[in-house]
DNA sequence: TGAAAAAAGCAGGCAAGATTGTTTTTATTG
DNA sequence: CAATAAAAACAATCTTGCCTGCTTTTTTCA
């Protein structure tokens, strides 16, 4: 009975589900603008009008979108926090990881939406929370990275985000600059500069 | 004679250069997109006839805006060498200066040609070029900054770009995490490594 | 149980608004 | 008078959100 009594609730579910995936890519494949409903509901392979049905209007759709993008980030994370506890990832493995998220197809569907929302007061004050959470997960696959090293969790903090901050920058570089063998030098000398900073070698006073 | 026979160029001259800087402007405060050839005339005092007058397409003007913008940025960072080459310039200043650089205007406004070039090869295509002028620029600064360090030039040019990334990383960060504690944090912290990378104390198969 | 009513998913047409670029006019300068 | 700068009206597209039906599923009630 609960099987068929919700029958329509599943079609729906999976009707919603290829709309996110389609907006998802067609933001990414063509941007946030040029993304239409039209386009999108076309390779949802949906009607327009079912579209506007599920998501009223452009706004929730695009918004429903980018938390999904997050939480499948953040669950990609929660892996990685996992293989850190099992010891089974070293810190240059981890930033390899952050690298290939900072370049790849997450990073830059983020930066549409970083880019709109800086312009759009609405859209901005919706991400922020969500944002918020992404960063607290990051926090805590790196508090598994660093468990070992002589760092303070707050000084161990600092050098996660001179690391994301590192990436972040390379992969807005690399729209322009298009030198994959240019970015792999920046990640290796950062593997090599990273265990530099988490051994404690240096001044207690570094990070006052 | 030269001067009234050219009264209409240079009146010409004004309007182009009014419409430059209100697109700027426009773009910097609504966006990309919502900067609208309306909107651009109307800041301008010009009307709209008199700005399709001057540039045809709306990209002409928006590359023109540009190239603009870049060019102001080099001048921005001739001045900033020239203070280098005096000695009147340490690298914690230009550290405070390449963070002033990205977390601004110039920054912003390059963001969003970044992003639509992600979008638009033809844009891309004409950008690259401006883009390599401009680090060409900050090169040259910077070789003035590491004159007197053990690395050498390539070497440096490392370091440099390690700098670079990391402001412009957390240039973008700063668009939903609008927290300038953290960054002034990042940006101390950075400021005390710099150096420690400079001189020289660490391998030489550190840079390999 | 079974049929009608209600609700939900879905499809497509439509109007309103906005934006761009063209074309036509006017004015100013040489 | 010729040429260039500037203004203004105009046409052509696009995109969004609304509205009206249609079909399928679910619920209700006799």
């Amino acid at each position: 009975m609960a099987k068929s009594a919700r029958r329509q609730q599943i079609r729906s579910v999976e009707t919603r589900e290829r709309l996110i995936l389609a907006t998802l890519d067609e933001i990414h494949e063509r941007g946030y603008h040029a993304a239409t409903t039209q386009d999108i509901a076309a390779r949802a392979l949906v009607s327009r009008g079912a579209l506007l049905h599920h998501f009223p209007t452009r706004a929730e759709l695009v918004l429903a979108a980018m938390e999904r993008l997050l939480d499948d980030g953040i669950a990609e994370i929660r892996t990685v926090a996992g293989r850190v506890a099992n010891e089974s990832m070293t810190i240059e493995e981890f930033v390899e990881f952050a690298w290939r998220m900072f370049s790849g197809r997450f990073f830059y569907l983020s930066l549409e939406m970083i880019t709109e929302a800086r312009n759009d007061a609405s859209l901005r004050a919706q991400m922020i929370p969500v944002v918020k959470r992404f960063h607290a997960e990051l926090d805590i696959a790196w508090a598994g990275v660093c468990a070992s090293s002589a760092r303070d969790s707050q000084e161990a903090g600092i050098i996660l985000n001179l690391t994301l901050c590192l990436m972040r920058g390379m992969g807005v570089q690399a729209v322009l600059r298009p030198e994959p063998a240019y970015y792999r030098q920046l990640v290796e000398v950062w593997k090599r500069t990273l265990p530099l900073l988490l051994a404690g070698r240096l001044d207690k006073s570094f990070f006052a």
